[in-house]
DNA sequence: TAGATTGTTAATCGATTAACAATC
DNA sequence: TAGATTGTTAATCGATTAACAATC
């Protein structure tokens, strides 16, 4: 979050609200709706109408004057921009609590994500299910990295492990990492981390109420 | 992720901002470290110098010209600002897989916060112990909340729950929510809203990828 | 056609960075 | 004192919003 790098030329914010609008077209495409004008799509994704158009617009124009957009095909179209036309291949290496959570989301799936394999350096842990894919030992993932397409990887190791799966991850070729261990990583820069820091974001909310508090009281008070 | 909104002037993003110096000024200050440069400290937080003291001037003056910051004397001052300095009561509602493993993050407890309720609807689930707390059916929340101070709620419900669930919390007066459904909750314009949506950070991470790697060989190519 | 709504340019707004005087 | 580094203002940069011609 707040970060404003530029993926060529495209800033991160905008990747990050194609995916809400990729979000909101698939529940009006399930709904049967074929028409939705930039104005309902935006209030449901909570920007403005004009911030919508100049979204859509790095990538092309999908629309018509007068009518609007027609759901199926501005949801295929953004799916194909997005690339989740085609299978998402993950790895998952860390089968703690956090880990086997992230693994049994179902979300994922409905997004065209399947979880490929899961890793762990606990023997106890190798060799057990988790939503239906074998842990495998760790020292094994090179290998199957060798063997296998694999689109990102899920880092929820320990903060002290996080680094040298990263490093593992791009000497493979893994150019997608969400790192959810406690950390910045370093990568090259043709790698594509997301940092899920959950603790700071725990405390920026706190941190907000805080002030959103404080900040009524002043007002109330004078 | 990205978003401007703003508390009682303060841009979110600062605040976010600030929750990353804080860590960092723990681990200096863990480190034995007693003093820190706004460039140094800039550095392992991942910003510039200069915002860096651009955000705390936010909030006042904290250093000594020509000598930095002290550790101890930066760290408290931002932990009492952050509100911090006292225990944060967190409530859990959704004891599922994703509810577990945040329940059993230690880094919260690092911070200081305390998870004090854990609830969900399924009677299975109810009395079972997780990380050291009771599982509590959720009719009694209402009761709970009223007899127990609670700073923040954790929503790892099912999509369908949450709404419900947010209404509840909002009702008993908690100003802090931070959700794990994958929607935009309504609340009361008092009450702050963190989204943790995590489907549509992996969508924008993949996507950031492609992107990377298509802006790539485009280069190549020409 | 008249009405509606897009695509796209221009204006505004806000956040980041640069600069430097103050001062330890 | 000389050197270093903050606090703070000013300049720049970038993202959002407004506006409207194009056109279905």
């Amino acid at each position: 979050m707040g970060d404003n790098t530029k993926i060529g030329s495209i800033p991160k914010r905008v990747l990050y609200r194609m995916s809400i609008y990729h979000r909101h077209l698939q529940h009006l495409d399930e709904n049967g709706d074929d028409r939705v004008s930039s104005k309902e799509l935006a209030e449901k994704a909570g920007v403005t109408a004009s911030q919508l158009r100049q979204d859509l617009h790095y990538f092309g124009s999908f629309g018509q004057q007068g009518y609007g957009y027609r759901v199926d095909e501005l949801l295929s179209r953004i799916r194909r921009i997005i690339g989740l036309d085609k299978q998402q291949n993950m790895v998952l290496i860390g089968a703690g609590r956090l880990g086997q959570a992230l693994a049994s989301y179902e979300n994922f799936n409905k997004r065209g994500f399947k979880l490929v394999g899961v890793f762990d350096s606990d023997p106890d842990m190798v060799g057990a299910d988790v939503s239906g894919v074998p842990v495998r030992d760790i020292v094994d993932l090179d290998d199957f990295l060798l063997h296998n397409r694999v689109d990102v990887g899920i880092i929820t190791v320990p903060v002290n492990a996080a680094q040298s799966v990263a490093d593992a991850l791009v000497k493979n070729g893994i150019d997608a990492i969400w790192n959810f261990a406690p950390l910045r990583l370093t990568v090259p820069p043709e790698v594509m981390v997301e940092h899920a820091h959950l603790t700071d974001s725990l405390v920026s909310l706190t941190f907000a109420a805080k002030l959103k508090r404080e900040s009524r009281s002043r007002h109330s008070s004078s």
